[in-house]
DNA sequence: GCCGTTTTCGGCCCGACTGTTTTCAGTCG
C-alpha cells in the first residue's frame, strides 16, 4: 500500500472536460465535438454516483447519457490520474492565459485564436497592452471598436469577478424593473434567467418585457443610472453593463410570444436545447417567438401553452436544468415543489445569548410575524468561545427563560435547542444529560475544516450516532464565492442519516445555501428529511427563508420532504422517534 | 464526440446584435 492514495472525483472529471472544450474551441475543432465535452462536463457534475465507484463495481460508463466509448475511456484515465493525454496535448499547444481571454465578453474562440497566433498574446495584461498600442485594430476582422471593447472588458474583469450571489442581485432587479415600469407603465415585466431559476449565484440578469413601445423601454434601459457601458442597443434586445460590473439584458416581445420568450429567456441553455430538440422531433420548431408548425404558431402566449403543445406538464423554472425534468414532465411525474407558505417554523436561530443581535422574545415575535407557529432557539455551544457559546449551566438557565416566555404566548412555541459543536473526535461539546432535556439538537462542524475526506466523514458520522442528534447544520461548510466545501462524503452522510433516522439542514443563509440542491435530491430519494433553516442571527434574517426554499425547490423537494413543514405535534413525534 | 421508432453516417437549437464587411462571421444567451 502506498501512503498517498489519490483519487479523482466527478467534479475533477467535469473540470477536465470543460478545459478540453475551451481549448478545442480555440483550436477550431468541430463545434459539436466541443458541445459533447461541455455536455459531458455538466453530466458528470450532476451524476449521483462517483465514476470511480462505478468503475470499481464494473458498471458501464457508456450507460450514462452523453458518454460514449471515447469519453468513458477518458473518464477512467482522469479518475486515476487527474488528467488525460488529450488535455495535455492541447495545453502544450495553447497557453493557459489564452483560455482566460475566452471569458471576456465580446471575445470568442475565433478572435482569441487570431490574437494569440498573430500577436502572440497569452495573458490579459499582454492583451490590454496590445490593445493600448493599437495593434489589435490592425488584425483582420477587428477594428477600433473591437479594440476599445477589449480594453473595457479587461478593466471590468480586473474590477469584478464572474458571478454574484443571487440575493445580492435582488436590489438591482427591483431597481431596473422600477425604471422600466416608469418609462412604460403598461409594459408587462418579468425577470428571467438563472435568477428566475433561483440559482445560488447569477452571472447576469435577464429582463423580459411585453410592450407595444419597445423603443421607449430600450431607450430608458440604456440611459438608466448606473450604466457603465452599453453593449448592445437594438429594437428588441439591449444589453448593458452596470458600474458594479453586473450585465443586464432586456428583451421585448409581443404578447403572443410572451410564454415562448419567457421560456427561452429563463433557460437553462441545456434545458432549452433539450426542449427544442423535442419540438423538432415532433415536427415543430421552438424559438423565442413561439412554437411553430411550418409558418403557423401553435403556442407561445404562455409557458403552459408551450409545454402543453409539446405534450409536457408545466416544468417549474427551478427544475429547468436538463436533469431529468423533461422525462418526468412527459410522464406527468414532476414533484409539487415545496413553497414558502408550507413552512411552519424555523429550527435554527441565535439570540444575544451567543452571537445573535436580538433577544429570544424579539426573535420569537419576528418568527411569529413570518406566520410560523414555532421557533427553535439554537444558540452556539461552549467550544465556540468567539461566539460566546453556551455551556451546560447557561443552557439550563436559557431553558428556564424559554419556559417563562412560552407561558406568555398562546399560539406560538419556542423550542429549546442548541447548535452544538462537533468535536475533533465526533463527540458533541455538550453533555448528553443536558442534550436529553432539549427539544432539538442541531450539530455543526465549526473547526478542523482541513481533515481528509475519510476523517471528516467518519467524524460527522460519529456525531450523528449520538442519540440526541437531530439535524446536521450546514453540512458542507461552503461559503459561496469564498470558501469551498470541506472534504466530506455527503452521499455516505446521507446513507448514514437514512439509517439513523436523523435529518440534514439546508441552511438558507444566501452565502451558504448548504446543502446543495444535488444532495437535497439524493437525500429526498433516500427518505432523509431536510430542515430548511435560516440560521438567523437577527430578526431580519428570517427573511432569508426564501433563498432556502429556492434551493430546496432546485433539489426537487416537496412539502413532505421538508422537516419544518410539519406541525408542532408532528415535529415532537418525529424527534421522539429519533431518540427511540 | 454522441446518437439512432426515418439514419451506424450525417446530423447535432435558434435567433438578435455588432462590427467590419459590402453580404456575413463572430459572439452571445
Amino acid at each position: 500500500m502506498t501512503a498517498n492514495i489519490v483519487s479523482y472525483s466527478n467534479k475533477d472529471v467535469a473540470t477536465v472536460f470543460d478545459a478540453i472544450a475551451d481549448l478545442l474551441e480555440i483550436d477550431d475543432a468541430n463545434p459539436f465535438r466541443v458541445r459533447a465535452y461541455r455536455n459531458a462536463s455538466r453530466t458528470m457534475e450532476n451524476l449521483d454516483d462517483e465514476a470511480l465507484s462505478m468503475i470499481e463495481q464494473g458498471r458501464d460508463l457508456t450507460e450514462v447519457p452523453g458518454i460514449g466509448k471515447e469519453l468513458a475511456a477518458k473518464i477512467e484515465t482522469i479518475v486515476a490520474t487527474g488528467t488525460v493525454k488529450a488535455l495535455e496535448e492541447l495545453q502544450q499547444k495553447i497557453p493557459a492565459g489564452v483560455v482566460e481571454m475566452l471569458r471576456l465578453p465580446g471575445l470568442g474562440p475565433k478572435k482569441v485564436k487570431t490574437l494569440y497566433q498573430d500577436l502572440g498574446v497569452t495573458s490579459l495584461e499582454q492583451l490590454d497592452a496590445a490593445a493600448a498600442e493599437g495593434k489589435v485594430q490592425a488584425l483582420p476582422g477587428m477594428g477600433a471598436r473591437t479594440e476599445e471593447q477589449i480594453r473595457k472588458a479587461v478593466a471590468a474583469r480586473v474590477a469584478t469577478g464572474d458571478r454574484i450571489l443571487r440575493a445580492e442581485a435582488t436590489p438591482t432587479v427591483e431597481r431596473v424593473l422600477d425604471v422600466l415600469k416608469q418609462a412604460e407603465p403598461r409594459a408587462k415585466l418579468t425577470v428571467a434567467g438563472s435568477y428566475r431559476r433561483s440559482r445560488d449565484t447569477v452571472g447576469d440578469l435577464d429582463i423580459l418585457a411585453v410592450s407595444k413601445k419597445p423603443e421607449t423601454l430600450m431607450d430608458a434601459f440604456v440611459a438608466m443610472d448606473g450604466v457603465a457601458d452599453v453593449q448592445a442597443h437594438g429594437s428588441t434586445k439591449s444589453s448593458v453593463r452596470l458600474n458594479a460590473g453586473l450585465q443586464v439584458d432586456l428583451r421585448v416581445v409581443a404578447r403572443a410570444s410572451f410564454g415562448a420568450a419567457l421560456h427561452y429567456f429563463t433557460g437553462s441553455q441545456a434545458h432549452n436545447v433539450a426542449v427544442r430538440r423535442r419540438a423538432q422531433k415532433m415536427g415543430l420548431k421552438l424559438n423565442e417567438y413561439g412554437l411553430y408548425r411550418g409558418e403557423k404558431q401553435v403556442a407561445g402566449a404562455t409557458e403552459i401553452d408551450v409545454f402543453e403543445a409539446l405534450e409536457l406538464t408545466y416544468v417549474e423554472p427551478e427544475l429547468r436544468e436538463d436533469a431529468g425534468e423533461i422525462d418526468q414532465a412527459e410522464e406527468g411525474g414532476l414533484p409539487k415543489l415545496v413553497a414558502q407558505k408550507d413552512i411552519k417554523g424555523d429550527l435554527h436561530a441565535h439570540s444575544t445569548a451567543s452571537d445573535g443581535r436580538n433577544s429570544i422574545r424579539e426573535m420569537a415575535t419576528a418568527a411569529r410575524e413570518q406566520g410560523y407557529t414555532y421557533l427553535a432557539m439554537t444558540d452556539h455551544s461552549k467550544r465556540l468561545t468567539v461566539a460566546n457559546g453556551l455551556d451546560e449551566g447557561r443552557i439550563e438557565a436559557q431553558m428556564e427563560e424559554i419556559d417563562a416566555i412560552n407561558a406568555t404566548l398562546d399560539d406560538f412555541t419556542i423550542l429549546k435547542g442548541i447548535e452544538t459543536d462537533i468535536m475533533d473526535d465526533g463527540s458533541l461539546d455538550i453533555s448528553d444529560d443536558v442534550l436529553s432535556r432539549l427539544d432539538i439538537v442541531v450539530a455543526s462542524v465549526h473547526h478542523r475544516f482541513k481533515l481528509s475526506r475519510e476523517e471528516q466523514t467518519e467524524r460527522v458520522m460519529r456525531a450523528m450516532d449520538n442519540p440526541y442528534f437531530n439535524v446536521l447544520g450546514h453540512p458542507t461548510g461552503r461559503i459561496l464565492l469564498e470558501r469551498e466545501p470541506y472534504e466530506i462524503d455527503i452521499p455516505r452522510i446521507i446513507a448514514h442519516a437514512a439509517e439513523r433516522g436523523c435529518c440534514l439542514e439546508l441552511n438558507a443563509n444566501p452565502l451558504r445555501l448548504d446543502l446543495h440542491e444535488k444532495y437535497c435530491r439524493q437525500a429526498m430519494e433516500q427518505g432523509v428529511l431536510i430542515s430548511v433553516n435560516t440560521d438567523a442571527h437577527s430578526t431580519q434574517q428570517f427573511d432569508n427563508m426564501v433563498h432556502g426554499i429556492g434551493q430546496a425547490r432546485r433539489g426537487w423537494l416537496e412539502k413532505k420532504h421538508v422537516l419544518n413543514t410539519r406541525s408542532l405535534p408532528q415535529l415532537r413525534k418525529l424527534f421522539k422517534a429519533m431518540r427511540g
